[in-house]
DNA sequence: GTTAGTGTCCTAATTAACTAGGACAGTAAA
DNA sequence: TTTACTGTCCTAGTTAATTAGGACACTAAC
């Protein structure tokens, strides 16, 4: 895995990891690579996937169980919707207002949210 | 200055210098704050600050006059604004567009950058 | 009980970011 | 020329992230 510079790994792991279950990928239940196989995957040390699933544990997405492995919780869909949203709202948004605003950037350059938006909207419909 | 964990303090001083340039804090030919003050000003270490203006330096939007100080290059808001857009339209948009339908986010959510698109655009059209 | 997989704890080492502050050189004005 | 700014280079030390890998305990299956 290609990882970016300024953010620190095992954060970016838990983002892709949090992305996975989002899509459906990893469902509510399913247990996730073990530390060890996925830290060979990601060609990263163990400590560092550790820390990842900690934190994963810590915000409530997964379940350890000791001498088996960590699941996907059961509500962790549910609640990552919830506040991954709200951080979005809260925190971004504003931010993406105020970069908006000084670059100058117009409805046409976002156009292709657009139209993501109103797909959701539509699904939300039937 | 309040720093935020997860990206290193003198990208933020970077941003925030952009910041005030973009806005129009910081006019073409403006002398920034000289290294020592700024250090002193946001609580943080000389060599920090000389970091932030060596990047600045680097993407051309502030000129050097050793031992005078840091001046806003004359093309830092032009380029400014076309370098940070195309960041955003290829870096971070998609990001966006993503995160929207994972999140089955609605039009609605997003309302502060509609308002704020079609502020921009009525501007454009006087 | 042995085996193979799992998480967990541990020490040691490396690297980048940041701090601390001394020392030096360029510049402008008194 | 002196003074007071300016940037610049330097060594030294701290901290957090990451690596490396040994050692141990838990669990399931054979």
């Amino acid at each position: 895995m290609e990882f970016s510079e300024g953010k620190n790994i095992y954060v970016q792991i838990r983002d892709r990891l949090v992305d996975q279950i989002l899509t459906g990928m990893l469902l509510p239940g399913d247990k996730i690579p073990s530390v060890r196989e996925l830290a060979v995957d990601l060609e990263v040390n163990r400590n560092t996937v550790m820390r990842s699933y900690a934190l994963m544990e810590q915000e409530g997405i997964v379940d350890n169980r000791r001498g088996i492995g960590f699941f996907v919780s059961s509500n962790a869909r549910q609640r990552l919707t919830q506040d991954e949203k709200e951080i979005f709202i809260k925190q971004e948004l504003p931010r993406l207002v105020h970069q908006a605003k000084v670059l100058k950037m117009l409805p046409a350059d976002f156009k292709d949210l657009f139209d993501q938006l109103n797909e959701n909207q539509n699904e939300n419909k039937q």
